[in-house]
DNA sequence: GAGCACTGC
């Protein structure tokens, strides 16, 4: 007799398929899997191959974390097995796993850390990557160096899991076969605006979204509504006007007045406390409507039960990097045809929805097919070390499904060189070896080392790499009041030499509070990102014995005294001396210093977040930054005061004029070049589509300030 | 004139 879990998983989509599938992984090293979200291929294909194919060690990776573990012990359940047993996961920090596992569940992230020591994965037999459509920048990079090892492993199975149309690039890249899978989606039928621009609709979509709302409301029949916005401000914005509209609506003129008697709203963007997140989830009372307003936290990380209806406002915040001036801007650009139909098919997983889109259908039409992939919109530093460290050489040449931009590259290898990782030939030196055994990025793990080697702080300086490589953990209140209360709080935190060593103290008070939750709540600072930051810190200390590298420890004291900054802050230069800025004199703009001497002339602004505004700006002059995100205007995020003694003997490695490789790039792009320009015509029809473009830092600066200038004038 | 989308080691 069947039990009930045995008939559940034969009612997927996937199951009459299983001998089929079967076949064609013993048959294909590569194998191409295409299914739709509810198809069951991340939690039964694991299961088929485990039945199937005799001795099969099986890593199946997950974009994220949370995705990892809960598929898992989805599987092991469904085997009758324990977590760790038969079935187990890996993601940093958490390994669930012993020497009977014979199916694991990593993260991309993890599987390629562990590629560090073993390029060919030879721990597994059989690797699945799934949701390779996200194209993250760690799977893009795994795709290269799977192709690599199957070559050389002709036992290794691959097999590819997407749930995009877009596969004939999978299909050409791996030069395999395609087996597609029919999902189980409900029918999404999809309203157009009539006729409307991107340009007109970028400046508009908020209020479009909330007159959706109200026209949903009114006269479609009860059921949720998942509104997809671009970011914090606009979800609030969008919530108040909605919920201002609410309270004058006569529920006389609801078509569905029986049914539908009030409405709920719900914001959630991923800096939302946890605790705010979890009544998205919860069954609204009969009768109440629920209106959740989201970020693309919705569109893949996040699943919201009961949704009926989308609102789909065709726009996404997305990050790009300029090569140039290493700025990352954030822009508001027309999301991409397969982000679109994602969207829309939120709307169909419990039973037939609706999606609003907010553009017309030549507009969609006019939309790239796909996202640009996330390695040709990032800084390459990272990859770059972790390619030559795995024992890639000629990085330029490494086999990319989406070549990123040679300049990109040249970019990384140079900034590499100036961190000592590499050297003029481009071969990993000793320092660089080492670096990359840093789980955080070059910069930081420059950092590192030389607070050891150089000027005994490494245990300070540990705590301050691992909060810098958290997500923002200062809590920005909404209200006024709280605003103050917050920014009185944390003065007591303030060292007068800028934001790295408030970082520490903020850390050190933490620390003593016993990494106390209610402390975290009472300072304004998150205890998640915190919580993270420890963690990252006590991997960092381990990272650094196996090394053999000594922690040394300035002071035990909570408060960083005044004689301890400058080891710390000399050790801060050796990773960041490049981001080094000058501050005119009677003004609140800064130079960068490599810049300014290459007769370039970008101007930098202190972050209105930065502890720097706080103090006397003529006390300022020699300044280094973390990064620069351009929002409105170029922003130096972290910063903290230095003298310029401290990064002149740095500069030597800069003014060694880079001949040797720049000569090699100059051949090297010749031949490359055909294969660029092919990728050029795409790119260019993906830029064509985008309102604004990083490159040119004053037009988008000037465009941004009309926006805003029209905004208010309408809201008037 | 002023603030950041989402992941991951």
């Amino acid at each position: 007799m069947k039990n009930k879990m045995q008939e559940q998983r034969e009612s997927l989509p996937i199951f009459p398929f299983k001998q089929d599938l079967i076949a064609a992984i013993r048959e294909y090293q590569i194998l191409v899997v295409v299914g739709d979200t509810g198809s069951g291929k991340t939690t039964q294909l694991p299961q088929y191959i485990l039945e199937g194919i005799p001795n099969a060690i099986v890593a199946v990776t997950q974009p994220r974390r949370i995705a990892a573990i809960s598929a898992a012990y989805r599987v092991a359940e469904e085997t009758g097995t324990k977590i760790g047993d038969l079935v187990g996961y890996s993601i940093r920090f958490e390994k669930v796993a012993s020497k009977n596992t014979k199916l694991q569940f990593l993260t991309d992230g993890t599987l390629l850390r562990t590629c560090t020591t073993d390029p060919l994965i030879s721990q597994f037999n059989c690797i699945m990557l799934d949701e390779s459509h996200e194209r993250s920048l760690d799977t893009d990079v795994l795709f290269g160096l799977l192709k690599r090892a199957c070559k050389q492993r002709p036992e290794l199975k691959v097999i590819i899991m997407s749930a995009t149309l877009d596969i004939e690039k999978f299909q050409d890249f791996f030069d395999a076969p395609v087996f597609s899978v029919p999902g189980r989606m409900f029918e999404v039928d999809v309203l157009w605006q009539k006729t409307i621009k991107f340009q007109t609709l970028k400046t508009t979509f908020v209020q479009r979204c909330v007159e959706t709302v109200m026209h949903i409301h009114k006269t479609e029949e009860p059921g949720d509504v998942l509104v997809f916005l671009t970011g914090q401000q606009e979800i609030e914005r969008c919530a108040k006007n909605i919920l201002d509209l609410h309270k004058e609506l006569n529920y006389n003129l609801v078509r569905h007045r029986d049914s539908v008697k009030d409405m709920v709203v719900y914001p959630i963007y991923s800096s939302l406390e946890t605790l705010q997140q979890k009544a998205i989830f919860e069954k609204t009372p009969k009768g109440v409507r629920k209106i959740v307003l989201a970020t693309n936290i919705a569109q893949t990380s996040v699943t919201v039960p009961g949704i009926r209806y989308v609102v789909d406002c065709g726009f996404v915040k997305q990050k790009m990097y300029d090569h140039k001036t290493h700025m990352d801007a954030l822009l508001v650009v027309p999301i991409s045809q397969a982000a679109a139909t994602q969207r829309a098919g939120r709307a169909g997983r419990t039973e037939n929805g609706k999606v609003y889109r907010l553009y017309c259908k030549e507009a969609f039409q006019e939309m790239s097919p796909t996202t640009v992939p996330e390695i040709q919109r990032s800084s390459l530093l990272g990859t770059i070390l972790y390619l030559l460290k795995i024992g890639i050489k000629d990085v330029l040449n490494f086999d990319f499904i989406d070549a990123p931009d040679p300049e990109l590259v040249q970019t990384g290898l140079k900034q590499l060189f100036y961190l000592g990782a590499v050297d003029k030939e481009n071969r990993l030196t000793h320092l660089g070896k080492i670096m990359s055994d840093f789980p955080v990025s070059p910069f930081l793990s420059r950092c590192l080392i030389s607070s050891s080697q150089d000027f005994q702080c490494s245990d300070e300086m540990c705590t301050i790499v691992a909060l810098l490589s958290v997500e923002d953990f200062y809590i920005q209140p909404r209200s006024e009041k709280d605003q103050a209360l917050a920014e009185e709080k944390r003065q007591e935190f303030y060292d007068s030499s800028g934001d790295h060593v408030t970082f520490l103290n903020i850390y050190n008070a933490w620390r003593d509070s016993g990494y106390s939750q209610d402390w975290c709540r009472d300072n304004f600072f998150h205890y998640r990102a915190l919580n993270v930051a420890k963690n990252i810190r006590s991997q960092l200390l381990s990272a650094m014995k196996q090394h053999k590298l000594e922690i040394y420890s300035l002071t035990h004291k909570q408060k960083i005294p005044p004689s301890c900054r400058q080891p710390i802050l000399k050790s801060l230069c050796s990773g960041f001396y490049m981001n080094t800025v000058k501050k005119q004199k009677g003004k609140t703009v800064f130079y960068p210093y490599i810049a300014s001497l290459e007769g370039q002339s970008t101007l930098l602004f202190l972050s209105p977040q930065s502890s720097l505004t706080k103090i006397d700006q003529d006390r300022l002059d020699w300044v280094i930054f973390n990064d620069v995100q351009f929002v409105t205007r170029p922003n130096m995020r972290i910063t903290s005061r230095i003298d310029f003694e401290m990064v002149k003997v740095l500069f030597g490695r800069v003014d060694i004029k880079h001949h040797k490789m720049e000569e090699e790039f100059q051949t090297i792009r010749e031949v490359i070049d055909p294969m660029h320009n092919e990728e050029h015509g795409l790119r260019n029809e993906v830029h064509s589509n985008q309102v604004e473009r990083p490159v040119d830092l004053v037009e988008l600066k000037r465009k941004s300030a009309r926006e805003r200038f029209l905004e208010r004038k309408k809201q008037k």
